[in-house]
DNA sequence: TTATATTAAAGTCAGGGATAGTCAAAACTC
DNA sequence: GAGTTTTGACTATCCCTGACTTTAATATAA
C-alpha cells in the first residue's frame, strides 16, 4: 500500500528514534540496496521527508568512506526556536532585524555573548555588502539564510 | 566507519600528542608497511590532513636514512594570530579552506568547539550561494572577509 | 682519494575505484 | 490532468594504487 518512500521513510525514522543522540549514520548505496532501489531515490526521501522544515537536517560527504547523516532537530523541547525557525523560513532581513533577533537568542540565553557578537559581526552590512555593486544587492536575503543556518544550529539534537 | 586516510591520520596525531615537543619523526616505508598500503597513501594524507593551513608543518629527507618529520605549528601568542589575519586579508577563501582555518582556530582554543560550529554553519557553501547568484567567486570573497571579520574580533582587546 | 655504481629511501602524478549529488524524463497514483 | 514517485545518465568528490622520478648514503672501482 505504502509507496517505496514511505517505507524507507519509515525506516530511517525507526533507526533515528532508537538512536538517542539523534544521529544516524548511514551509506545511501547501502540503504539503496536494501530497498532495492536507485540510489538517488534516497535523496528524493530525504528532500521530501526530512527537511529542516520537517525537523531534520542532512549532511553528507561523497568518495571513499562516504555516508549520509541525518540529525533530528528539537522542535518539541524547544517550541520558541521553532517557531522562530519556521517564522523566519525564506524571510530577508535588515541589518537592524538581525540585531534584534541575535539579542533576543543571546538573552534567552541560546547563544552566549560571544556567540552574538561573533554573529553580528559576520552579518553586519560592512561585511556582506562588498565594494562591489552587485554584491549587496540581496544581503538582507544572505543575512536571512544566515541567520536562518543559526537556528537550525541551535536545534541540532547534538548541539551541545 | 574510518577510512585508511583517517586511520593513519589519527594514529600519527596520537603520536604527535604524546610526544611533548609537537615533532615526530617516522619513516614512511615503515608506516606504510604497518598500515599496510603503497608508501605514496602516506604522502596523500599528509596533504590532505597536515598541511600549513591545518597547523602543521612536514620535513622529510630522501634517501639513505630517509624520514618524515611533522611539526606541529603552535598559534599560541596572538602575534601569529595577526599575522593570520594580515595573510588573509583580501583573500578569497574556498569551503574546504574555511573549514580548515575554523578547525584550526577551534583546536588552538581561540574558538569554542560551539562558535566554530556556527561560524562553519554560516559560512557553509549551501548559506553563501543561493540559488540566484550564479558566481562561485562572489562567494568565496564573501566567505574571506567573513573570516577576516572573525580574525579581527578576535583581536580586539576587549573581546573576551 | 676521487669517481662511479648501487642501494635505500621519499616525491609526483595520473588513473581507477568508491561514494554521493543533480536533474529531467518516465511511470505511477488519484 | 496534476501531482508524486521512480529511474538512470551524468557529475562531483574523496580515496587508494602503482609506475616513474629524485635524492641521499654507502659500496666499489680507478
Amino acid at each position: 500500500m505504502s509507496t517505496l518512500s514511505n517505507q524507507i521513510e519509515q525506516y530511517l525514522k525507526e533507526l533515528l528514534a532508537r538512536s538517542q543522540s539523534g544521529v544516524l549514520e548511514i551509506k545511501r548505496s547501502d540503504l539503496a540496496e536494501a530497498f532495492t532501489c536507485v540510489p538517488s531515490q534516497i535523496n528524493y526521501v530525504l528532500a521530501t521527508r526530512f527537511s529542516p522544515a520537517q525537523g531534520y537536517m542532512v549532511e553528507s560527504r561523497r568518495g571513499g568512506g562516504g555516508y549520509l547523516r541525518i540529525i533530528r532537530l528539537s522542535m518539541e523541547e524547544e517550541p520558541n526556536l521553532a517557531a522562530l525557525l519556521d517564522s523566519a523560513r525564506g524571510r530577508r532581513v535588515t541589518g537592524q532585524g538581525g540585531e534584534k533577533l541575535l539579542d533576543r537568542l543571546t538573552e534567552e540565553e541560546f547563544l552566549t555573548g560571544r556567540e552574538g557578537m561573533l554573529i553580528k559581526a559576520l552579518t553586519d552590512d560592512s561585511v556582506l555588502k562588498s565594494g562591489l555593486v552587485q554584491d549587496g544587492a540581496d544581503s538582507e536575503a544572505l543575512r536571512g539564510r544566515m541567520l536562518n543556518a543559526v537556528l537550525q544550529l541551535l536545534l541540532r539534537d547534538d548541539f551541545v
